[in-house]
DNA sequence: TGGGCAAATTTGGGCGTCAATGGGAAAATC
DNA sequence: GATTTTCCCATTGACGCCCAAATTTGCCCA
């Protein structure tokens, strides 16, 4: 099975559109995947994008849950209101409008990250700080690999 | 199928217009939907807004209910009693009148918020502070995105 | 091993179409 | 008769589609 796998940042042109990186776009190529599915992250400040079946898992979660309650109405404004489907155009790109930027932060160039099912759109910056936070949570933790 | 699906902006011009976003004009154009019911939300300061199925959807949530009771009274005086039926006009724009704005809210710009099977409308700033909620509110019940 | 060529990828724009918005005029309502 | 609502059109801006340049990557061969 292949997944999305480690990470590259690209430059956002005047229009505002970014290349979604070859290896990525082939891994969604080779899950047949026309349609792709963006969220902001729960914890972090970045969009996770994949299939429709990234979509699928959380209304399966959203369907075990009384429609009445207020979880269900906080994980449905979530993954429904906060969610889009997007296209890439001819060339593998991506059209980044405000609703990639207001969570995110994103200016001028993108951060892809690949996380295994899908992958992250991130502020340069901010990923690099994420990483260095996630390093040092690691080695806290005592998984150290010295 | 098709469904509601990601949030937008949208300005209320000098009559009190608002257009509704294309992408949610075309999944109501696709169930054939004419008149929209809206109602004020249980849990938030929003109007949703969906086709007759939804105010049926409820009614059969309501005939569940022993009618004498509490809750069965409140919810009839809700989706009964808050709910107007409206149209489009033929460039899909909603005229926003005081039902829309009390419990919103809403002043000069709303934001729409798909959430499957109906939509809804909120005053902008409250709509980010209830996704922001929300968000909190998973991370504490363990639901995490990672 | 290194250079050089070829292919793929990223980046930059032109242009047409559609959606969002603004405003005037006609029609309906009170 | 006056106000509100609906229709119509005009402008603006965003987005998709197409093609071209520049940069990077990988491969082959000397």
């Amino acid at each position: 099975m292949s997944r999305f796998l480690s990470n590259a940042t690209n430059k956002i042109d005047a229009k505002g559109r970014v290349s979604v990186p070859a290896p990525f776009r082939s891994v969604l190529a080779s899950m047949d995947v026309e349609e792709l599915y963006c969220f902001q992250d729960f914890h972090f400040p970045a969009i996770n994008i994949g299939g429709p079946e990234l979509l699928a898992r959380f209304e399966r979660r959203l369907a075990e849950l009384d429609p009445f309650t207020q979880e269900a109405n906080d994980l449905s404004l979530l993954i429904h209101g906060g969610g889009v489907f997007v296209r890439l155009d001819k060339e593998g790109r991506l059209a980044l409008t405000d609703f990639f930027r207001v969570h995110t932060g994103i200016e001028d160039e993108v951060t892809f990250a690949g996380r295994a099912e899908f992958f992250q759109l991130w502020r340069p910056d901010a990923f690099l700080a994420a990483q260095a936070a996630a390093r040092a949570g690691l080695k806290l933790s005592g998984t150290s690999s010295r």
